[in-house]
DNA sequence: AAAAAAGTGTTGCAATTGCAACAAAAATGA
DNA sequence: TCATTTTTGTTGCAATTGCAACACTTTTTT
């Protein structure tokens, strides 16, 4: 499988036509700047047509976790998160060529012309998108430093639409352990003390979050 | 963005006329059943089309880790999975229907009757499923239990087309320390660890793996 | 060219985590 | 239903990791 470039097999007149069509943006930044951050428009999906970028996450704490280097031809975007307590921002680290696409005008699934095949790929590269974002969750997680934190990043996106911020355990506490690729023992203690504190409920495998 | 399913806007029929051009395959497997190893086709894309299954990496040291849990609509297959030691199971954790498609039939770029914003689609198809590749490896890097084993995995996926074995570090050690998630000063001490067991040589930001 | 900022290497110490081992409970299956 | 396997909870102890602080080097900025 080789890598492949955004306009591949697409010739330079009907790159233009497209980004006319599409309403996409070319955009330059600057060595340091910032491209995006979580504010930005949702439905955007970024492509790095020249230069570099990292995704970094500030914590609370303090902390700065890199979630990814960006290099030409890779994509990030809000599509791909999930709208959690993220504060990403994605920075240059030289300088860029960026393209703006709406995600939304990509997908041709709504156009009555296309062929079922068409709509069949429209509908996996939706999926793909889907995939991401949960990777992204997973990735927020393994990037906490602290037994305490991995399961709360946990517990918080495994509630996120829940309005009770109860949710079941869609398995058992020890593949929950291999999940979050910690000691099962360790991870067994930081419950307790998480139950002790006030900041969780257990029953059976409904885990509520309180506050 | 709401979640959609792999026939959404598709017909019965058209799906069953799509099954028969892409030759797909519909599979079903019972609970506890291996759906896939890493020795399979690398080509094929996987669609669960219900039930459920785990997707999970054993270590050489008998540590299991819990990849990613798929439900229906979740995708998965080798092509979202560099070639390197990955030892990953998927794992039927209730019945299943599958849906295996060759991931080369998907793509109709080199379709001469296909528009230009149908191979955009594809060649954007084809850059999210590279992007999943890479957040793949950044997964199995944070699963890793340790430091010196989160370098080392760090090490081997950054070698891993590398003849010689020598790779230049793409930034800083503090950053790197932020990319694994883990303590700088312990980062540096560990890395010291590792060139006095002669495992790596380092010369500025040129690393070698030895052995 | 000088000053400021960022990155690197080191270390002692404290805190967290992993490991091992075991008992009890729950789930599975014959 | 009874036996076996898996899961869960617990704990002492050892090992690893994080933290804080500092000196020194390199890079960046003015």
């Amino acid at each position: 499988m080789k890598k492949i470039t955004i306009f591949d097999d697409i010739t330079k007149d009907e790159a233009e036509k497209l980004i006319n069509e599409l309403d996409a943006k070319k955009m330059h930044f600057n060595k340091d700047v910032t491209i995006a951050t979580n504010i930005n428009n949702i439905n955007l999906i970024g492509i790095i047509l020249e230069g570099s970028a990292t995704v970094v996450r500030y914590e609370y704490n303090g902390d700065r976790n890199i979630i990814e280097k960006l290099n030409k031809d890779d994509l990030f975007g809000e599509v791909f998160t999930s709208n959690s307590s993220n504060d990403l921002s994605i920075i240059a680290t030289s300088p860029c060529d960026v393209l703006f696409i709406d995600y939304n005008m990509l997908i041709t699934s709504s156009n009555k012309y296309s062929t079922y095949k068409n709509k069949l790929v429209d509908n996996i590269l939706q999926l793909l998108a889907f995939k991401i974002v949960s990777m992204n969750d997973r990735i927020e997680v393994l990037t906490k430093r602290t037994i305490r934190e991995k399961l709360l990043t946990f517990f918080n996106i495994s509630t996120r639409d829940k309005i009770n911020k109860t949710f079941t355990m869609p398995f058992s506490f020890t593949d929950l352990a291999d999940y979050l690729a910690i000691d099962r023992s360790a991870m067994t203690r930081e419950i307790k003390n998480l139950k002790e504190d006030g900041i969780i409920v257990i029953n059976d495998k409904r885990i509520t979050l309180l506050n």
